[in-house]
DNA sequence: GCCGTTTTCGGCCCGACTGTTTTCAGTCG
């Protein structure tokens, strides 16, 4: 090892008195996500050791739980806190706090002793699953894909009780297929490819009801694969789905396919599955399909509670089993005294709860976005000019739009120089000037510099009738720095919105490393909002993040960062973003009519920010 | 492992498809 990393690793170390290294406190990044890991990874180990299924579900549940938990759990090492969160119990509570303490999980190391990290690598071949993974290492000791694929390739396998020629076979696609899947989709690549096929389904045999399930109609920021509902009736018999699907001009290979459900690979490599039900129950099975798991397992075991069995078909009466709802969604909820829930706050199951106390927020709607706050025209690296903009944002239903290019230091998107950009305000206004329906408002989108200072001078800024900030250089600064220099843009009085905050890229960047509760504890405090960044790559913040900072009682605006009038449309992310997040028209910002917004935009002076 | 109007033990959501076996276990959602 070289003495420069030798010296790195140093620092960043101690040494306890048995001589074992621990990383300092100090340096632990942990955060709920990172929690979460941990228990995932033993969710997986428990499963490949054929633990209590229940016991299993427990950890999966409170890895669901952590992650999805609004407050900072990293900076909790009381145990009898943490057991005050439903699904976290003494064991459960006990590891977060030694996760927390130590930065490690001794229960999950030991559990890494004991079975091969490989066989988790197993388990993600399609058709193969921790029983399988872990008979196959019993019997062949097979610890490894490569192995696993050695084995299936010279024919080893069909003589083991349960695998035939066929699972043989199948092993090797199942192979073939995750080589070629590369993680998750983003929702801005499922959404599209999901509508086309539902298109031409409904088209080709004028399906009545047909639309898209599971995490993809909850919104989700990533997606799996695309899950397809549709129903059928006496002229519209499943069979006939089944075979127009699986012989759509989308598929390359059709993986399963049975009377009511069939799964594919497209040429996409994605996999699409579809699920067919009399129309009688296409509201149960649209609530089952949509999910999540864990939303169907709170609502069934409090069907239960009631007298009530809850499956795809409908809501049963468990005394005779008649069915007394199940055609529309709503009707399921309804029958076990539920408002329909909205579709994309169906995670934990805590949305249950706070329904049955008539307290679900009233979320933000597509309705209620009045204009877009950030979008580039071709001054910078946008695609459209200024009255281009105006004609199609006005035809998209606004009433304004903030017209927000780059600043001068950003040269890769042809940052505008002060001078230019005082040129441009002084068009903005003459336009306004003969335009009284449609509102621009001058902005920019303003670089925020290595420690915090602004691009523009104070004298163009407050000019500007609103200035969007960002971090678009030194991503890789500490915690610290970064978390001191997103606050020193936050207090600047100039500053209206903090864009993209954490700067993630989907597939490209990791969000930047700062301490997200003292950012929003600031936005909060010196009244500057923060943005959701619609572009489908983006979709930043995230929705986790935004249901923390609502808690701060941050305010938010969703925006597109649109450099083409044809991703005005991706609003719709956004929103589903800050759907997700809780978020209700009177987070928003840019739910304001336009007399409003500006009042909200000179707030600076009133609050004279420190 | 978690939970409790059935509280310290006993139960924990539900069903389709596949491949194998011949009544079912494993996988998946």
């Amino acid at each position: 090892m070289c003495n420069c990393l030798f010296n790195i690793i140093k620092k960043m170390c101690y040494v306890n008195e048995k001589g074992n290294c621990f990383i300092k406190k100090e340096l632990l990044v942990m955060d709920n996500n990172h929690i979460a890991q941990f228990f995932y990874k033993i969710t997986e180990y428990l499963e490949l050791k054929g633990e209590n299924p229940f016991k299993i579900r427990a950890y999966s549940n409170a890895a669901r739980i952590i992650e999805s938990h609004t407050k900072d759990l990293s900076k909790i090492t009381d145990i009898v806190e943490l057991r005050k969160i439903k699904g976290i119990g003494e064991s459960i509570a006990e590891k977060i706090v030694e996760i927390n303490k130590t930065g490690k999980c001794s229960y999950l190391e030991e559990l890494e002793k004991e079975i091969p990290k490989g066989l988790l690598d197993i388990t993600t071949v399609p058709g193969i699953g921790p029983k399988k993974a872990a008979f196959l290492y019993k019997e062949k000791k097979i610890k490894s894909v490569d192995e696993l694929k050695k084995y299936a390739e010279k024919g080893k396998l069909h003589d083991l009780k349960g695998f035939g020629e066929k699972t043989e076979e199948n092993i090797l696609k199942g192979i073939e297929v995750k080589d070629k899947f590369h993680g998750r989709m983003t929702i801005g690549q499922a959404l599209p490819a999901a509508k086309e096929i539902i298109n031409y389904l409904s088209k080709k045999l004028k399906i009545k009801q047909i639309t898209e399930a599971g995490s993809l109609r909850r919104r989700r920021e990533d997606i799996g694969d695309i899950d397809i509902l549709a129903s059928s009736d006496d002229n519209m018999p499943a069979k006939k789905i089944m075979d127009a699907f699986t012989a759509s001009p989308f598929v390359k290979e059709v993986l399963a396919k049975g009377g009511t459900k069939s799964a594919i690979i497209s040429h996409d490599d994605v996999q699409v599955d579809i699920r067919v039900v009399e129309k009688e129950s296409f509201g149960a099975a649209l609530q089952y399909f949509t999910g999540s798991k864990q939303h169907n397992i709170i609502l069934r075991q409090y069907a239960e509670g009631l007298g009530f069995k809850v499956n795809e078909y409908g809501v049963f009466r468990l005394k005779d089993n008649k069915k007394v709802a199940g055609e529309t969604e709503e009707s399921v909820y309804k029958a076990l005294g539920l408002p329909l829930i909205p579709v994309p706050i169906r995670e934990t199951g805590e949305e249950i709860e706070l329904a049955l106390k008539g307290k679900l927020p009233k979320l933000v709607e597509k309705k209620d976005i009045r204009g877009d706050l950030h979008f580039h025209t071709v001054k910078s690296d946008g695609f459209n000019t200024i009255e281009e903009i105006v004609k199609d944002a006005s035809a998209f239903g606004y009433e304004y739009i903030a017209l927000t290019d780059h600043s001068q230091s950003l040269k890769v998107a042809h940052g505008v120089t002060e001078k230019d950009k005082l040129k441009q305000i002084e068009t903005i206004r003459k336009l306004n000037e003969k335009n009284n329906k449609f509102k621009i408002l001058a902005g920019a989108e303003v670089d925020i510099l290595k420690y915090g200072d602004l691009d523009y001078p104070g004298n163009i800024l407050k000019k500007l009738d609103i200035v969007v900030a960002s971090v678009h250089s030194y991503f890789k600064f500490t915690r610290k720095e970064m978390t001191d220099r997103i606050i020193k843009a936050i207090k600047n009085p100039n500053v209206d919105i903090i864009a993209h905050p954490t700067g993630r890229l989907f597939g490209t960047r990791d969000e930047v490393e700062a301490d997200w509760d003292e950012v929003f504890k600031a936005a909060a405090y010196y009244n500057t909002a923060l943005e959701i960044n619609s572009f489908p790559n983006r979709l930043d913040l995230k929705d986790i993040y935004c249901r923390r900072a609502k808690e701060f009682g941050v305010l938010f605006a969703i925006s597109t960062d649109g450099h083409n009038t044809n991703q005005l449309e991706f609003i719709e992310y956004g929103i589903n973003v800050a759907q997700r997040g809780w978020l209700t028209a009177k987070d928003i910002i840019n739910t304001k009519s336009y007399s409003d917004l500006i009042k909200w935009l000179n707030r600076g002076q009133a609050l004279q920010k420190l």
